[in-house]
DNA sequence: GCCGTTTTCGGCCCGACTGTTTTCAGTCG
């Protein structure tokens, strides 16, 4: 059983016990659980045939839960599970979706009226039904019905460069108001999360009022969800929300570390703070005596942390994982930047579907101040992009040798590479002799992505066997948003990378950015070097870098962990050596 | 349901906003 359907089973069983109004500490429990579960490197099936004890060791997972968790590996199901679905209709999750419907509403319209699903919601608002129950009222039953239709659209998250776009056009906008004397983002959106669900703006200013006029005029605005003293929030005409702030100067440090999360970095702050006998919210760090408490901190997010001798965290890595371990030891990583980039291993030409040519693509490589690339192009089996058979992929070749030559003082390296597909029986699209002459060879899926795990596992681990593969490209074939990742069994998958002495390839498209943060930590705990690459398909393709510079950042990655940075020389050295 | 360098019991982060209320519950982040 994968670790993403535990803990689904353990979401499923928090939404039913919110509704039965259990105790919110137990259905936190079940929560946190799994997250960490949805989180863990490891195969929690695997670890559960080694017992009780193995499972207890992971945060967050005690004796009850080690127990479901091996029953529900063993069996496929939860008795526990059985019983709450008997008490409550499995279409009433559903309703949490709604803005404004929380567990208690769910429990009282399902309770009250009987109502299972948003259709049978629908209704009962357009009979005026809702407004009647105890603790709704006519706006309630109409923001119910506006809900409605946000819920079952498919609302999705956006891309981070989506988002990023819609934070330089805030920015821009705020500008020109002279009362916003400071702005800045929080929330995913800063800690780089390949997805965002909403943006949050954080402003200092004494005219909360100018500001917030402002903020209502911004272009994309669709709807103003709520208004008050300090906090705004509204909605764009896609149904993405921006959450606003405004805080004064003294809070501002406090406030960024606050919206910036993740909610489970801060709590643990929290606790830490309280032990302390300290106390930390969005306006400071207090110092607590008796009854009265006193600001101590909160200008700076260095200050507030500060206040636990704690360094500040890099954002993309303040999710409650290995940070605070790090930080107790002193050995907080020094995370990869952009710039530590000098080399990109994974890139098409107009030979196949791609729109430049190789001078072209070593041009814009060049200018953005790389000293290689290796042109990739795909292999004949992908005919829709009208990949390149042996004689077309010599021919290339050639053509890059004579580049070169010509421009080889200047030294620009450009490798004669090739992204080649794994069929699907296993066998390479192009045979041992042909890539043997290769500088750089990428294997990669493209068909038979849904083969069980079994099989596509073994044509994965089998490329990796290959001694003339390098690397593996988008490792698991995800498109966010859009489609799932292969089955492929990644503990597997890393086992290979490591005793082949192969590399992984983080693949920077905002679409892809495959491998995630989860599993680029596990391949970084392995020692396994990772190639950070733009796969572009343009000039313009290659500024998709920094992409996957947040996403290596999240994985804990540093400028030693990924091979590219690393001028040619020490790449094919790493190669020779594994 | 989890957890322990004050604790094996009694805590578990904290505040803003809205709507429906006459002082607060529910929801959200």
């Amino acid at each position: 059983m994968l670790n993403s359907s535990i803990a689904d089973t353990f979401d499923l069983i928090a939404d039913l016990l919110d509704f039965q109004s259990a105790n919110p500490f137990r259905v936190r429990a079940y929560r946190n659980s799994a997250r960490t579960i949805r989180d863990y490197p490891e195969s929690l099936s695997v670890l559960a045939a080694e017992g009780k004890e193995e499972l207890m060791k992971i945060d967050g997972i005690g004796e009850d839960l080690a127990g479901k968790i091996i029953t529900l590996v063993e069996t496929g199901e939860l008795p526990m599970l059985n019983e709450l679905k008997a008490q409550i209709p499995p279409s009433l999750p559903a309703l949490l979706r709604i803005p404004g419907v929380g567990p208690k509403k769910a429990a009282l319209l399902f309770k009250e009226l009987r109502i299972k699903s948003l259709d049978e919601l629908k209704a009962a608002c357009a009979e005026g039904k809702v407004h009647q129950l105890k603790g709704f009222g006519v706006k309630t039953e109409q923001l119910i019905m506006q809900g409605i239709g946000i819920a079952s659209q498919a609302n999705e998250r956006l891309y981070w460069s989506t988002a990023d776009q819609i934070a330089n056009e805030l920015r821009q906008h705020m500008a020109s108001c002279k009362k916003v004397e400071k702005l800045e983002f929080g929330g995913s959106y800063r800690r780089g999360k390949e997805t965002i669900g909403d943006l949050d703006v954080l402003v200092v200013s004494d005219d909360v009022n100018a500001v917030m006029d402002r903020f209502a005029e911004f272009p994309g605005r669709a709807e103003t969800i709520a208004r008050g003293d300090t906090k705004m929030s509204i909605r764009t005409d896609a149904g993405f929300q921006i959450d606003l702030r405004v805080v004064p100067a003294e809070s501002f440090g406090a406030a960024w570390q606050y919206f910036t999360g993740s909610k489970e970095h801060n709590v643990i702050l929290r606790g830490m703070a309280k032990a302390k006998g300290l106390k930390i919210n969005e306006y400071g760090v207090y110092k607590i005596h008796g009854e009265k408490e006193t600001y101590i901190a909160g200008k700076t997010e260095a200050d507030v942390y500060a206040t636990l001798d704690m360094p500040v965290f890099p954002p993309e890595i303040r999710e409650a994982r290995q940070e605070f371990e790090w930080a107790a030891k002193g050995k907080l990583p020094k995370l990869i930047e952009e710039r530590d980039i000098v080399g990109d291993l994974h890139m098409h030409t107009h030979a196949t579907d791609g729109t430049a040519s190789i001078e072209e693509m070593a041009e814009a490589a060049r200018d953005r101040g790389l000293s290689y690339i290796a042109i990739t192009d795909h292999s004949k089996r992908v005919s829709m992009a009208s990949g390149l058979d042996e004689a077309r992929l010599l021919a290339q070749w050639a053509e890059i040798d004579k580049i070169n030559k010509k421009h080889g003082k200047k030294g620009f390296i450009i490798l004669k590479g090739i992204e080649c597909d794994i069929l699907e029986n296993g066998d390479m699209d192009l045979s041992d002799e042909c890539l043997a002459q290769a500088d750089w060879v990428v294997a990669s899926v493209h068909y038979g992505q849904k083969q069980p795990r079994e099989q596509i596992t073994a044509r994965i681990v089998g490329a990796l066997a290959n001694p003339h593969v390098d690397c593996i490209a988008h490792p698991t074939g995800r498109l966010l948003n859009r489609r799932e990742p292969y089955e492929v069994d990644m503990e597997a998958v890393f086992a290979a990378a490591q005793k082949y002495g192969k590399f992984l390839e983080l693949n920077a498209n905002p679409a892809r950015l495959d491998l995630n943060d989860i599993h680029l930590a596990a391949a970084r705990d392995r020692g396994i070097p990772i190639v950070i690459n733009t796969d572009a398909h343009s000039t313009d393709g290659l500024n998709v870098l920094r992409y996957g510079i947040l996403q290596a950042r999240r994985g804990g990655l540093t400028k030693e962990q990924v091979a590219n940075t690393r001028e040619w020389k020490e790449v094919m050295e790493m190669l020779r050596r594994n």
